[in-house]
DNA sequence: ATAATATTGCAACATAATCGCAATAAATTA
DNA sequence: TAATTTATTGCGATTATGTTGCAATATTAT
């Protein structure tokens, strides 16, 4: 399906590239001045996942998060990667670190899913 | 608060030992023959959770499990353990396995929450 | 047996996320 | 530039997960 521009999208990455954070449908809408609809907010984050522009991560509270590949001014980050939530600031941080593990090897791993909840570097 | 032996506490932690997996509410609910309140499951989950018997993990679609720390003529399993949810039998599954990461040292991590996705040894 | 209070069931509530459908708007074509 | 195609949006409704208040019940200790 083709794609088309529009300034919700532009808006949400736009949000989302600037922070380099990850972030949740109520906190990107709250970061953007025109109003969009809750439910198109998702859909746009679904379909930019689903072009590999963003990635969403779940925490620990259940909701989802998204974060572009990409941050301003930084390297692309591995698609591997650990996410860090900060329980002093509350944001969710996509670090450029690799998630290490041995298990055994009849298991085919597809994701990795790793969140770690502390202070983050800022807070501590 | 001092706590009190009931039916519904035996049947919820007897559940989780025995599959040693991890489990969400409903699929606990359906899995004990007594009728119980969803309410209460949760309320039990949660209180056993407080007590250190059990331990919540959220899988990436954003649902609550629950596992014991004891599955029966098992090891007891670290605190800082990986989980791996398999897509094709669709159970979580706590591994004996640590989760390693370099991260700078000005981040302080205080919980770990990693989800493995893919084909476990079972169905591989 | 009685009292104290932990536990339960029920209903209501809160929140996150999705979906159907009609209206709108972007991109393409004439 | 105008017309056409169809991707996108907004709205409302819906689903699902999880929690909470409150009265009723059941467990434990006296």
């Amino acid at each position: 399906m083709k794609r088309r521009n529009t300034p919700t999208k532009e808006a949400v990455l736009e949000v989302l590239t600037t922070t380099g954070k990850a972030m949740s449908q109520d906190a990107i809408e709250q970061e953007i001045d025109i109003n969009i609809n809750r439910a198109t907010i998702y859909r746009v984050l679904n379909r930019f996942c689903d072009d590999g522009v963003l990635h969403k991560i779940v925490a620990e509270d259940g909701k989802q998060y998204f974060a572009s590949y990409n941050k301003v001014g930084e390297q692309e980050i591995a698609k591997n990667h650990l996410h860090f939530k900060c329980l002093i600031c509350e944001t969710i941080e996509c670090l450029h670190a690799e998630v290490n593990f041995s298990i055994p090897k009849a298991y085919i791993v597809q994701d990795v899913n790793c969140v770690l909840t502390g202070t983050c570097k800022n807070c501590s």
